[in-house]
DNA sequence: GCACTCCACGAAATCGATTACGTAACTCGC
DNA sequence: GCGAGTTACGTAATCGATTTCGTGGAGTGC
């Protein structure tokens, strides 16, 4: 008492032989287009393969064949609010090229990640992308004995500029934003800077520094803080803090999107409006940013294309290209909204 | 001209086999805990291994024992707001038992779908986790011919009660923001619900009126809505129609934070206090709930845990427990904050 | 017509493990 | 002391593909 599918055992590649009257050696030339192949076999192998709908086993082929078609992405934090952009990228790339996403979060644990690892490389894993994606704590690259499988950082600061990385252009983007403040006739600028221990806040002081010399705008050194952390709450307190100056400043640009909600709280909240007093740029454009009372804007982080970029470069690496040793930045983009242009509707009653 | 690293292969088990002058077979059998190896030749295969830095293949073992410790994340939307969270839960009980977890995103694409699941299966995957993590659109359930994989849904609405399914226990939650609201001596409780498309929002609107009925407080018709979507602009607009009422609300539970963050703004437009005049619940508990202004009280969705009882749920099925096919519900938790309790300290100025 | 080259295909080894089964040595009971 | 039962280990088949190499026959040149 079988029930028939259960039962139904997978079809084999020896099926597939004996039904086509031909050895398992040509059927598998026929799968992998070797040239070696008669054009009636080849036809005929190829209409008993879809008659039986063969499906060739993947683990069978990866014993013989060396290769898995499996990348893994080895990510410190899985929740991290970057984390889902890049991975989708990642797995857009490898999908794209039949290959397999294998997931591995190690919360920043070094003991953790060289577990993963292990686990990973014992499954013959084709290639590694080794991925941050928190604004938690700064990493300064993974403790890991590097594999000989071909590997890629994303979104990782700090391994420097002679292994295969990838890294959003941090100082480009806000040279992004201080030109756009500057065109629409901004003079008295702030800064809401990150953390001074992450390094990606160098990089955006860096482009507003630079953008803001070449249009002759002065930078008054007041308005350059570097928040407590990332969250709303410190960009509220030192937006507050500008806002409270003899002369405040007539925008402020924010290091991430969420110190910028902070600070369009406190701007509300004195009474001002947005952007007629004070205009707001934010970065990394989340989707938070899209919502807020106005629309902020700011400068995309091209998480996706990061992703997709990396999964392109490990890829390439690992069908034999000569692997690039360097740094790859990837352009933002800018988002004008209403936090910046546009009538000032949003001042409050 | 070899390099030594680079051609030292990989150590395998015949290797350890030959130095530790046994068969593979013991080996093998040392390394799965059988019975039938004296204890001194187990201590020398032991030590051989060690000595070696010998590492089982997986592909290899998966090849001849049918299992091949992976399972698949199969997701409709790799960036849904929740998605992280599940998956991290899945992960989390995977690597506890040394499961690897795949990842595969279909984008809701019934055609991506099957072809991910063909991958999955030529790939030999234990088990599948299908889920959704998305509020964009509602899903019905995937279109797929399901495998004699064991497999268990997680946050998939609409699969019904008899297939393996987790999903977060929406009716208990509106209960909790009810009682809470009526604890804190509400009596003019507004609902602003999600769009009425969503099979969760029946869950959430039952859960409230069932707790007001219990509680004998009555629920006025007028202050009972469906937002067009879940964005705060929704919540804004329906949270500004009903402070505009006659005899306003006192309370507005909102089924998501997102529109809890737009009924925040309408209050604080109208210059009331939160939660002097009005209080405000949220639901899902996301991470800019505890950034808004005030923090927001909310109903935390049990995604990680969800997740974790998703993962392991699935690790006993392939173990081969017998596979219970109902649906689970997992509790979720109130998480008290500002918007709420405490002093009206976020009246505007 | 003969030697030589191609072409198309198959036989068999192989990847690295697991596992069914066989067997030598040892124990035990009577 | 001898047959039965145990124990501990090895032999070899096996999982499902890929790949090397061999071979028979057709085609080519002289």
């Amino acid at each position: 008492m079988s029930s028939p599918r259960s039962a139904a055992a997978r079809v084999t590649m020896r099926d597939v032989a004996s039904v086509a009257k031909v050895s398992t050696a040509t059927v598998s030339k026929v799968l992998n287009d070797r040239p070696d192949v008669g054009a009636e076999v080849r036809q005929r192998v190829l209409d008993t393969i879809t008659r039986l709908g063969y499906r060739p086993n993947t683990v069978a082929r990866g014993l013989r064949s060396r290769h898995t078609g499996t990348i893994a992405i080895l990510t410190d934090d899985l929740e991290g609010i970057f984390t889902n952009a890049l991975m989708r990228g990642v797995e857009d790339a490898a999908s794209t090229y039949d290959v397999s996403v294998l997931l591995a979060n190690s919360y920043g644990d070094p003991e953790r990640e060289r577990k993963h690892l292990r686990r990973l490389l014992d499954r013959q894993v084709d290639g590694l992308i080794i991925m941050s994606g928190n604004r938690v704590r700064p990493r300064t690259g993974p403790a890991l004995p590097l594999p000989d499988t071909p590997y890629v950082f994303l979104y990782e600061y700090g391994v420097g500029q002679a292994v295969p990385s990838i890294l959003p252009d941090d100082r480009g983007g806000a040279v992004l934003a201080a030109e756009h403040l500057i065109e629409i006739g901004r003079r008295r600028i702030g800064f809401i800077n990150g953390p001074a221990s992450w390094e990606v806040t160098a990089d955006r002081l860096e482009g507003l520094t630079d953008a803001m010399r070449a249009a002759g705008v002065p930078l008054d050194p007041a308005f350059v803080r570097h928040a407590p952390s990332w969250a709303p709450e410190d960009g509220f307190a030192l937006a507050d803090a500008m806002l409270a100056a003899a002369q405040p400043p007539d925008a402020i640009f924010c290091a991430s999107d969420d110190l910028a909600t902070g600070a369009l709280a406190a701007i509300h909240e004195r009474g001002l409006s947005i952007p007629g007093d004070v205009a707001v740029v934010g970065f990394d454009d989340r989707s938070l940013a899209v919502h807020q009372r106005p629309p902020l804007t700011t400068v995309a982080l091209p998480l996706l294309e990061m992703g997709l970029v990396a999964g392109q470069r490990l890829l390439a690496a690992i069908d034999g290209e000569a692997q690039q040793h360097e740094l790859i930045r990837i352009e933002c983009q800018l988002r004008v909204r209403a936090s910046t242009v546009g009538a000032a509707a949003f001042r409050r009653p």
